[in-house]
DNA sequence: AACAGTCTTGCAATCCTTTGCATGCCCTTG
DNA sequence: CAAGGGCATGCAAAGGATTGCAAGACTGTT
């Protein structure tokens, strides 16, 4: 049914040998003898078949992307540059969620590894073991992680919370809390070391409010507990925290930024529609996609595992109406006693 | 490098044709042999390849999925549906994007064609012929779209609008605009059509107002527009839109609802985020995609061309806080004149 | 005029799996 | 005891493209 080198051999009156050279190396064919195969192959409307070429190249010209969650904002954008960068080189793209099962990631990466010549892995909670193990078989570029010296595309997360910090210290904060991600987030373990460390240098009072999950949901959960440090300004582990509390302050009548300054992390498109917009930290996730999918395919191309490959990307604090200079002394909790919030 | 049958075989002492039937047709092995080749199999670590596999069988065991923005939360949802429904199936799936492109989307079919056992296609925007002539090649299902006979999953855009205007009527609205999207979209067809109809049956005040790119940028743009259109409320062509003009009309201190209500179509994540919170219609996105799936399977089982199996889901208004009754009468360019827009 | 060297093309093996067919064995039955 | 029928297994072909090697054609040089 589909068309193959015999047909476009047969058309062109040569063999099939001639056939794939044209295509591969025209240079080694005779000018008429290509012009002959190339009009064939057009008018047939040719195309190799890939399982075909795989089969005794060793190459499959598709790459493999595993994802915790499409629909969360940040790895949507990282499959969104994965995808762009790995087209523009003529590759094709296989994508698997976990659903945030991060036990399945490894399956998935074995499941696909021998559909593909390569793999981008975002697996921010898996054990460094199963990543090491998975990268000792199959190639891999790890995104937003470091494990060993596995090639990594990260972003300077201390920046990130130094600039935030620095934000709201300038702003005249004193007291200022971190609503921490997954615990075994390896991207929350970097930022709350970091709160940790600048904080310190910044002489501020910190608050560590505890683990939540990374969406919404987990804000909201959140937000009674921030209300109740004292806090004037809170560091969220990501946007989606963030903008659980902030929908959990409004309800509460906790108004931000008087009462209250929320930070982001990731500055996801939704951060500029709430109101206040949200001060977040840019995290360049199409960029990270990109760059990651860059580092795998110098590595296909260079046929070996070039370990310890990583590239460190900058981040920028977005301000936006969330963030402000408090309103006077005391936390949120002080100037919104019981009788006044609206629960 | 890779462990093929021949290892297998070698390892159990059986021939490489009992090796394979052994892991595709168990029942036609003698027991003993099988748990020799089963062992053997687990100790190496065995997968058969699927280029191999293919080579012979002619099946790929990857679907294929191309959309125009991976990014837009409407396609991200598709997205997840699909991929979740093709990997509990077992199958992997290839994902493009074609970056609003229509005119490439054709292109992005055709080549992953040779690498799946069928596409589910999202092209809103690409023309009838095109589709058609792809469907006569490839196994197809469209999402959110009719072309002919064509297997398709749609939703129920007519009930859809009859909801929100219902809605809307049923607050007092008299003067009602639509938002349209853009001109060659399939699904802005239908729902300017079901909002002439339905408007006209429910002898309501209708004011169709052009057509906008289907982000936020587009509502930005058409916000103004709107408020001197005199309507009382609008239905936005999707959320993304709606999502614009709740922007834009906070920037010029129209206050929803109290001035203008405000429905949008697709209740993505963020529709809930906002505040006002908007009201939407929820249409069943992920379903979609799962469904697409179903339909493709279907067919790639039966191994024929089903044309004419289609199927249009149901959708259900969700109301929130951009909706209420008008607050007097005259549109929002009547109680809000020059001099107090904050431009 | 003959030979060396270059360029072009075809042959054939190879990648790995699947599957129709044949073989050989054993068991059953007349 | 012989023949027939299963059952389990191996053989070999097939699927389509790639590529090392060899052969043939042709150019240019001595």
């Amino acid at each position: 049914m589909a068309v193959s080198a015999r047909d476009v051999a047969r058309m062109a009156g040569v063999s099939v040998s001639t056939v794939s050279r044209t295509l591969a190396r025209p240079d080694q064919v005779a000018p008429e003898t290509r012009d002959k195969v190339v009009a064939a192959a057009r008018a047939l409307g040719y195309r190799a078949n890939p399982a075909a070429r795989s089969l005794i190249t060793g190459q499959t010209g598709t790459l493999g992307l595993v994802v915790p969650d499409l629909e969360n904002p940040y790895f949507t954008s990282v499959t969104k540059g994965v995808q762009k960068r790995a087209q523009a080189a003529g590759y094709a793209l296989l994508v698997a969620d976990s659903d945030e099962h991060s036990g399945q990631e490894a399956e998935l990466v074995r499941n696909m590894a021998s559909r593909v010549d390569g793999t981008v892995l975002c697996s921010p909670r898996a054990s460094d073991d199963v990543i090491a193990g998975l990268a000792q078989e199959f190639r891999l570029v790890l995104v937003n992680r470091r494990v060993g010296d596995i090639p990594a595309i990260t972003v300077d997360n201390a920046d990130g919370v130094r600039q935030a910090l620095h934000h709201l210290r300038a702003l005249g904060h004193g007291r200022v809390a971190y609503v921490g991600g997954p615990r075994d987030s390896w991207s929350h373990g970097e930022r709350l070391a970091a709160f940790r460390s600048i904080g310190a240098e910044l002489d501020l009072d910190l608050v560590e409010l505890g683990n939540f999950r990374p969406y919404v949901s987990g804000g909201v959960a959140a937000a009674d507990i921030l209300i109740a440090s004292g806090a004037t300004a809170v560091l969220a582990y990501n946007d989606l925290l963030a903008l659980g509390l902030l929908e959990r302050l409004r309800q509460r009548g906790v108004r931000v930024p008087e009462d209250l300054s929320v930070v982001g992390v990731d500055n996801v498109p939704v951060a500029a529609l709430t109101s206040p917009a949200l001060t977040s930290v840019e995290v360049p996730r199409m960029e990270s996609g990109r760059a990651a999918v860059d580092l795998l395919l110098a590595e296909v191309r260079e046929g070996v595992h070039t370990a310890g490959a990583t590239q460190d990307l900058s981040v920028q604090l977005v301000v936006r109406g969330s963030t402000g200079t408090p309103a006077a002394a005391g936390g949120a909790a002080v100037r919104h006693p019981a009788g006044v919030v609206t629960t």
